[in-house]
DNA sequence: ATGAATGCAAAAACTTTGCATGACG
DNA sequence: CGTCATGCAAAGTTTTTGCATTCAT
């Protein structure tokens, strides 16, 4: 799944500079989930001249469009997420803020019968564990 | 499990009025989970008067000591749940609000089993359904 | 042309910190 | 009494907003 400019006039927005360079960003960033401030720099590095706040503007547009997700892990700050239709849960590392994806069918599951236990049906849900290596 | 001054001095901290009022409120309160603001008001209305940044570094210290836990819910800002000792994730519905507790082994069982398969151990976890009545 | 998007700086929201005063043990 | 804790205000962080300018269509 790759998204483009087309994908950015779906959502009702226009194709601008900074929302091409972001959506860029989000797709060939090594790491999968970045903060504002990671996009910003990142942006700075490509030799944009972008402001943080349109960053945040447009990952909050970004957001409502549902081609990215906002995730509030521990410390503070939310990281950004490309919506690429997986679906999977989150493991943060507490030591190395390293994020690693997973995804179990048998969790999923168990979330279904529990909510079925208690009269309701799942519309979503929020799943993150946070570790350490072993043994530290 | 009630805490009183003793659970305090076991954790290295003076008995002192406003960590005392600030347990009381947590044992109390209707709501589990408060905002450091939840419990600067609540001490507010109880007519103490307790700055807020002592109600952060209070609940701070709490949190070091195993006395609360501290989560990082949607929505920017931290909220505070004594510890009791019984371990539980939240079911939220989301047509009325209400919030459903519960508890299950084989999720927790599996989670750590994940965590182990990457080398790790976990620390903590966040667990969240969002979910509707059935058929509606 | 015209409404939307941007950049900048200022503000907002939340949390932490420095320092002088006051309280616990 | 010595030390730790508190209150206040000031500073830090992260995110949002106001406004004049620039850009997309």
């Amino acid at each position: 799944m790759t998204l483009n400019n087309q994908d950015l006039r779906k959502a009702g927005l226009k194709v601008t500079l900074p929302r091409v360079k972001i959506l860029q960003i989000l797709e060939n960033s090594e790491q999968r989930h970045l903060s504002a401030e990671d996009v910003y720099k990142a942006l700075l590095d490509a030799g944009e001249d972008v402001g943080l706040a349109t960053v945040y503007r447009v990952l909050t547009q970004f957001e409502s469009a549902g081609l990215v997700e906002r995730h509030n892990f521990d410390g503070g700050h939310s990281v950004f997420e490309l919506d690429r239709g997986d679906h999977h849960d989150h493991m943060v590392c507490v030591e190395t803020g390293k994020v690693i994806e997973f995804h179990n069918e048998q969790i999923e599951a168990l979330q279904d019968i529990i909510a079925e236990e208690h009269g309701y049906e799942i519309t979503g849900h929020n799943l993150v564990l946070y570790v350490k290596p072993k043994g530290s």
